[in-house]
DNA sequence: ATGTTCGTTGCACCATACGCAACGAGGTGA
DNA sequence: TCACCTCGTTGCGTATGGTGCAACGAACAT
């Protein structure tokens, strides 16, 4: 561990709760004043905090420019693994990602049930837009432009007695799940299984993901799959947190 | 200027270009491994870089969080202080910062013109909603709901013979606004002036404040006012960058 | 004017960050 | 299976670079 660096990092983190003065800096690390100059110094060169006025220290720019590129390369299912992993050894049910693109909806990490009933999935997968939880999430999620794009291409097989069967229903369905913040897949897919799904944001709030918990009717009725929403949104932020979201307060 | 922390603050500028390996970081900066090891490994330690899997660092969470947070404090008005001094020192009209806030729109900077012909206004002052730019750009960015509950108790007062009297021509000029990015107010809320106005967004997308230039129309006529319009965008880009709003390519 | 509170500079010392070289783990090819 | 190669990791001795000190200077207040 670099003593020098720790500090200056250490600085860092302090600017972030607000500007302060050099002599505040240095009481706060319990370091001379010249010696924090120095690295206050440093960290200017590189644009990590500013000057403000000829008494004030703040958070540079750089920030701002690391935070956002770093995004860009981050692989989103890198990112949110932990986070769903975790919701899957907790349930034991299935936990799969699912990421929207160009048209289709794709599962790209699944975690397998550990019960003996599983379902059919793997990553690559396209997901049926009209009656999976993920589907509802994403595409609730795109551009008013977007959406009605690929709403008005749709088709909409009954694939279970549940399926909705009609761009109209469907429509209503997207503006509640975007309403309410998740979807629900009632045996709309398969007549054995139910699903529940949550969006996963990136640092500008975009949804760049969605997570789903699917678990078998036999095993829990429709009240037990609703009782998991809490538990599955509680992952998704933590997956969103991952990815930079940081939720907004009022 | 810190050895260490110049060279630990580098190491995360690479990073922010993508993953690297350990050896490819020693090579770029030209230091020896180890001493690069320890570097990473007090970033670790508070976040700055991760390791992705055994072999690879990025950038940490860390930066996401310092970004949003040294965000929250910022002061707009202070941060797009040079963009704003610069569109008004170029075109020579007065150029307003505004902000809106529970219901209201008020000036919070202002750049007088450099032209005998002054326009009246104030820091501090409160912008009609109805026949100011500025207010257009901003609640047009306002969520639907909020937006809805605003326009519901707002009057109309006719205050030149151009101002927009009813709910619903006002409804269709914000949606006008939002579409193009930019708001015109046509001597509707003084005779002889006409301003244009832009948004001006954080690094989440959200619009913070609006910018505006406005002109009296003995100067300027409507084509020329509009001609402004590529320059105020300019400058409320400019302005955005320094609240930490990057433009999303596609 | 006088005092106070900051940021800033030069300097001498020694802690600390450095490069080196050797080790170990994990992967690859024959 | 073994040998080889490529990385990350560790311990160590050294001198470089970071540190605290004390004095200076600027800005502001009394």
């Amino acid at each position: 561990m670099s003593q020098s660096v720790d500090r200056a990092l250490t600085l860092v983190e302090l600017l972030a709760e607000g500007p302060r003065t050099l002599d505040q800096l240095a009481e706060a690390v319990d370091v001379h004043k010249s010696t924090v100059l120095r690295l206050l110094r440093t960290l200017e060169a590189h644009r990590f905090v500013q000057r403000e006025g000829t008494r004030q220290y703040r958070l540079g720019t750089a920030l701002f420019d690391l935070a956002h590129r770093s995004l860009e390369d981050r692989d989103v299912r890198r990112a949110v693994e932990p986070a769903l992993r975790e919701l899957n050894e907790e349930t034991g049910h299935t936990v799969h990602l699912a990421s929207y693109e160009d048209g289709e909806v794709v599962y790209i990490d699944k975690f397998d049930s550990k019960h003996q009933v599983r379902m059919y999935s793997r990553i690559g997968k396209r997901a049926p837009l009209h009656c999976t939880a993920v589907a509802k999430v994403l595409v609730a999620a795109l551009s008013p432009a977007e959406r009605d794009g690929l709403v008005a291409h749709m088709e909409f097989p009954a694939l279970t007695a549940n399926t909705i069967t009609s761009p109209e229903a469907y429509r209503a369905e997207l503006a509640a799940v975007a309403e309410r913040g998740w979807a629900l897949d009632d045996r709309e897919h398969e007549d054995f299984i139910h699903c529940v799904a949550a969006p996963i944001r990136d640092a500008r709030g975009d949804v760049v993901a969605a997570v789903s918990v699917s678990v078998p009717v036999v095993l829990t009725g429709k009240d037990g799959l609703l009782a998991l929403v809490p538990r599955l949104r509680a992952t998704a932020a933590l997956a969103s947190a991952a990815c930079g979201w940081i939720e907004r307060k009022k």
